[in-house]
DNA sequence: TCTGGGGTCCTAGGACCC
DNA sequence: TCTGGGGTCCTAGGACCC
């Protein structure tokens, strides 16, 4: 038997999140974003997309569709807080749930409606109780996999309920436009065109065809689409929400600009975000990317990987503006970008700082590479081992 | 229309290792 | 001197998502 997910999704949840806060609001065009140079609106209102505002659309643009649209800037912190209430709301029903982003998430349901007998019915209370409770809207998606259960949340807003079961596909799914589907975005979707594919259906019969064009294009990504569309797909939500892998800021500046010392004011600043975002959350990074998009949009990134992650503020600019001075200097810039990846937890390094004296391997590089390349050998051995070990199994 | 800022994952080549 | 087949890590870039 199949599991049920779930995949619930808050609509418009910023613009949603502002009117909680100002019912006065209500049933206006709102949108949420940078009112200023570069500035798109993140997201917006149901009224106001009845103007034509949509998210991604620059704000000028926006406020030209519909002169009276109300615009509030982005409050991370607040709708963060209301986003804690949504995923608590949700794992009342099961522990089962997986974090999408802020607005979204996966949960499995399987045992939750064992019993049950007018599913529809269940979910629409639920949605309903949602609502009374923290005044959110959500769109729901039930089916095997996650993928459909996706699919499905996306099918009806606001306030829908989607059920999709594996013999609901070709009827629900095979006629969307292959620009509806998850996964397919502005760079495959013409491609795809191209080889006339236009509905999800055209795309499924090229799959279950194992197209030859059609997998040179989606290289091994082509089998994971292959299961979503013949509901196949992953049913496993992850329960463990996933620690973050980098942490980033970036900002466009005031205007282009070559000056060094703005290029190295913004560094300094960013390098301090980064750095008070990783001493939260407990983590430390040995890569530190910059990004520098050229005012011709033109993005270019530079990175470094070294042997003691860091999560200073000093270090990563210094380290910033090192790469900055090396591959980018006088070069006309719109925005820059500093992001600390590969990121581990604090405590992990405690552990293996322990093996050795911090200081003395923070200063002498060369017994550093020593030990490194003395790691490397021993994994390798450990690996190699490990197959010998399989061999042996293996001929038994 | 003219394009933000936060991320994740994948690819492909090169250096290096056994 | 020229040579295989396994692997890791690093880097730059790209596609996608919200």
């Amino acid at each position: 038997m199949g599991k049920v997910i779930v995949h619930i999704d808050l609509n418009a949840f910023f613009a949603r999140c502002e009117e909680i806060r100002d019912p006065s609001l209500e049933n206006k065009p709102v949108a949420i974003g940078h009112d200023g140079r570069g500035g798109i609106v993140s997201t917006c209102s149901y009224k106001a997309r009845e103007y034509g505002v949509s998210s991604a659309m620059p704000m000028f643009k926006a406020k030209e569709l519909c002169p009276n649209l109300i615009i509030k800037p982005v409050d991370f912190r607040y709708y963060g807080a209301l986003s804690d209430r949504f995923k608590k709301f949700i794992r009342r029903y099961t522990k089962q749930v997986e974090d999408a982003s802020i607005d979204e998430c996966f949960a499995d349901f399987t045992n939750v409606v064992k019993g049950v007998k007018d599913v529809p019915s269940f979910f629409r209370q639920l949605q309903y109780d949602l609502y009374k409770e923290t005044k959110l809207k959500c769109s729901i998606g039930v089916a095997p996999t996650k993928f459909l259960a996706k699919m499905g949340s996306d099918y009806k807003k606001p306030m829908g309920l989607t059920i999709i079961r594996k013999r609901d596909i070709p009827d629900i799914l095979y006629p969307l436009s292959i620009d509806k589907m998850f996964g397919i975005g502005k760079k495959t979707s013409p491609k795809l065109k191209q080889m006339g594919i236009k509905t999800i259906g055209d795309l499924a019969d090229k799959c279950i065809s194992d197209d030859p064009s059609l997998k040179a294009e989606l290289g091994k990504y082509f089998y994971v689409i292959k299961d979503w569309v013949t509901g196949n797909g992953s049913d496993e939500v992850i329960t463990t929400p996933d620690d973050p892998k980098s942490i980033g800021n970036s900002t466009t500046l005031m205007e282009d600009t070559n000056n060094r010392e703005l290029i190295a004011d913004t560094f300094r600043w960013l390098a301090k975000e980064v750095s008070e975002r990783a001493v939260k959350e407990n983590k430390l990074g040995p890569t530190i990317q910059i990004t520098v998009k050229e005012s011709n949009f033109k993005s270019h990134n530079k990175s470094i990987t070294f042997d003691n992650p860091t999560n200073n503020d000093e270090k990563i600019f210094n380290i910033a503006m090192d790469l900055f001075d090396k591959n980018f200097a006088h070069m006309t810039v719109r925005l820059l970008g500093i992001a600390l990846q590969n990121l581990i937890d604090a405590k992990d390094i405690a552990i293996q700082m322990s093996l050795f004296d911090y200081e003395k391997h923070e200063e002498e590089s060369a017994t550093k590479l020593l030990i490194n390349d003395l790691n490397r050998r021993l994994k390798t051995k450990a690996l190699m081992r490990a197959s010998e070990v399989e061999k042996k199994d293996g001929n038994k």
